[in-house]
DNA sequence: AGGCCGTTTGACAACGTTGTCATCTTAGCG
DNA sequence: CGCTAAGATGACAACGTTGTCAAACGGCCT
C-alpha cells in the first residue's frame, strides 16, 4: 500500500515540504546541508527543497515573502547569513511555521538552533598552530557581517593571549571568504609581516588562496609557511598540499535540524531548542 | 486568489515536482543545474528537488526505483553519469514520466536532449592553444566512462591533426576529473614530456591541480606552461592565475530542460527533442 | 449479571481543486 | 425568421486521504 501524497497533503493541510533558504555562494557547504536535509526528509517521506534568497535593502524579508505567498512549506531551515535576518524570522513566526537556524549569530528562542562553539573552535585550532611551534601568526578574517567569522577571530585572540605571544608579532588581515581574498591577504602579509610562519584562515577557500599565492611566490608549504583552514571542505582534502582544517559536521547538523523540525511539525510544539555539535581538527600536510 | 497546491495536485493527479537525479561530486555543476531548474519551476509553480543516486552493481536503476516508489514526480532530469544509464531511462519510460537528459553520451529518442557539441568544443579550445603558439600539447582526460570526456578528447586530436602537429610531441594523460588527478598528471608530464608547453584539461578542477602543482615546482603559469580548462567553473574565475576555460551555459541548459519538461507534461506530448547550446572560450590569465 | 468507563473500530464529511457533462447562449446560414 | 452548430457557462462528481464523531466492544468493579 502506497499512500497518495497529494491526498494526504490535502486532508492534513500539510505540504510535506521542508525548505532551506540561503544566500551563500559556497556550493560545497550548501550541498552538505542539502544532503543532510534530504536524508532526514527521505526517512519521513518529506520533500527537501532549497531556495536562494536575494537581499533587498539589506534584508531577505521580501524574497522570503514572495516565496511563502506562492508555496506551502511545513518547515524552514535558515543558514548564514539568512539565519541572522530578524525580519525573516519574524515573518516565519507570524505564520507559525516551525524553523531551524544553522549556525546563527544569536541563538533564538522558539526556534531550533544548531551550531558549533565557533569561538572555542577558533581557539583550539590556533592552539594547535602554537603547539606546532609557531609564534608569529596571522588571522585572515571572513566577512565581518558573518557572526561566525567574528567568533572564530575571538578564539584566535584568546589563544594568542593564553600563550602570551606578543601582539606586535600577530597580524589580522581582512578577507571575505573568497579565494581571491586569500591571494590578496598573502600579498598584504608579505608587505606587512613577512616573517609570519603560521596562518589561520577563517575558511578553507581563503586557505587555498593563500597556499596558491605562496607556491607562486616560491614559498614552501608547510616548511616556510604553515596554513590552517576552517570547514574541512572538499578543497582541504583535494589541495596540494592537503590542508589542515577544523571540521564541523554540517551534514549531521542539517540532518538533525530537519529531524527536529519534522518532530516539531508533528508534535505542534518545540521541546528542545539548542543543539551544539562538536568539532575536530583534521591534521593534514599544510600544517602537520 | 491563491490556488491550493495540494488540492490541485489531487484533482489533476500531478505532483508539480520536477526531480533531478545525479551522481556527480561537482557541487558547482550541481548548483548551476539546480538554479536553472529552480528558476523554471518557480515560473510555473513547480517544486524543484534533487536526489543523489548511488550506483548498485553498476546501475542507478535500483536507487531510482526506490525513489519512484516513494515519491510522485511529474518530470525527471538526468545529468551525467546518470544520463547514460539505459536501465534508468527504461524505468522512467515504463512509467510514462517525461524526462530530459543533460549532456547525454547518446541522444535519446522520446526524451529531451540538451547538450553542447563536446567534440567541437574540444576542438576549438585546442585550436586556441595552437593559435597561441603552442605545438607541444598534452590532454588530461576525465573518466573514460563519461562520454563527454571522450568527445572532448576526440576534438583535441582533430585539432592536432588539422594543425599537422607531430603526434610524438603530443601526450595524453589519464585523469578522473579530480584535482588530485591534476597533480598526478603534472608529475607524469614532467617525467614523460617535460617540454610540453600547452595543456588542455578536460575540466577546471584538473586544471587547478595542474597549475598548483606547477607553481609548487617553480614553474610559472602561463609563461612556462599554459593551461586551459573546461566548464568555466567558479574555480576558473577564482584561481590565481585565473584560468582560460571553455564555458557551457549549464544554468540555461537546465532552465530550458525544465521548461520543456513542463511543457511536455502539459501537452502530454513531446514536440522537439534536441536542443544544442553554443559554447564560448573565456580567455583568462592561464593562457592569455 | 449489570453498569460504567476506556478503548477500539467504522462510517462519513471535509479538504479545494479539476474535468466532465449538460445546459444555455450566440452567431451564422438557409 | 427559424434551425443548427459551435462556444460559453454552470453544476457536480471525483480525487484519496485525515479527522471527527458515534457506535460497538471489552474489561473491571460493584
Amino acid at each position: 500500500y502506497r499512500p497518495n501524497i497529494s491526498a494526504r497533503q490535502l486532508a492534513s493541510k500539510r505540504s510535506f515540504v521542508i525548505s532551506h533558504f540561503y544566500d551563500n555562494p559556497n556550493t560545497d557547504y550548501l550541498s552538505e546541508i542539502y544532503e543532510g536535509m534530504r536524508r532526514a526528509c527521505s526517512e519521513q517521506g518529506y520533500y527537501a527543497v532549497a531556495e536562494k534568497l536575494a537581499p533587498h535593502k539589506g534584508s531577505y524579508h521580501k524574497a522570503l515573502l514572495d516565496y511563502l505567498l506562492r508555496y506551502d512549506v511545513d518547515g524552514v531551515i535558515l543558514s548564514p547569513p539568512v539565519s541572522d535576518d530578524m525580519a525573516v524570522m519574524r515573518e516565519i513566526e507570524k505564520r507559525n511555521i516551525p524553523y531551524a537556524l544553522i549556525s546563527p549569530g544569536k541563538k533564538k528562542k522558539n526556534a531550533i538552533n544548531v551550531f558549533i562553539d565557533e569561538k572555542n573552535a577558533g581557539r583550539s585550532i590556533t592552539d594547535y598552530l602554537i603547539a606546532r611551534g609557531h609564534d608569529r601568526l596571522a588571522f585572515i578574517s571572513g566577512l565581518d557581517s558573518h557572526a561566525a567569522s567574528r567568533q572564530r577571530e575571538a578564539g584566535f585572540w584568546e589563544a594568542i593571549e593564553a600563550a602570551q605571544l606578543p601582539k606586535k608579532n600577530t597580524v589580522r588581515l581582512a578577507g571575505d571568504f573568497s579565494m581571491q581574498s586569500g591571494f590578496a591577504a598573502f600579498d598584504m602579509l608579505m608587505k606587512k609581516a613577512p616573517n609570519v610562519t603560521g596562518i589561520f584562515a577563517a575558511n578553507d577557500e581563503m586557505a587555498v588562496g593563500i597556499i596558491v599565492a605562496a607556491l607562486g611566490n616560491g614559498k614552501k608549504v608547510p616548511q616556510d609557511l604553515s596554513v590552517v583552514g576552517f570547514d574541512d571542505s572538499p578543497f582541504a582534502r583535494a589541495m596540494w598540499p592537503t590542508i589542515t582544517s577544523l571540521a564541523q559536521p554540517v551534514d549531521e547538523m542539517a540532518h538533525l535540524s530537519t529531524q527536529k523540525l519534522i518532530e516539531w511539525v508533528h508534535a505542534e510544539a518545540l521541546d528542545q531548542s539548542r543543539f551544539e555539535f562538536s568539532t575536530e581538527i583534521i591534521i593534514r600536510e599544510s600544517c602537520p
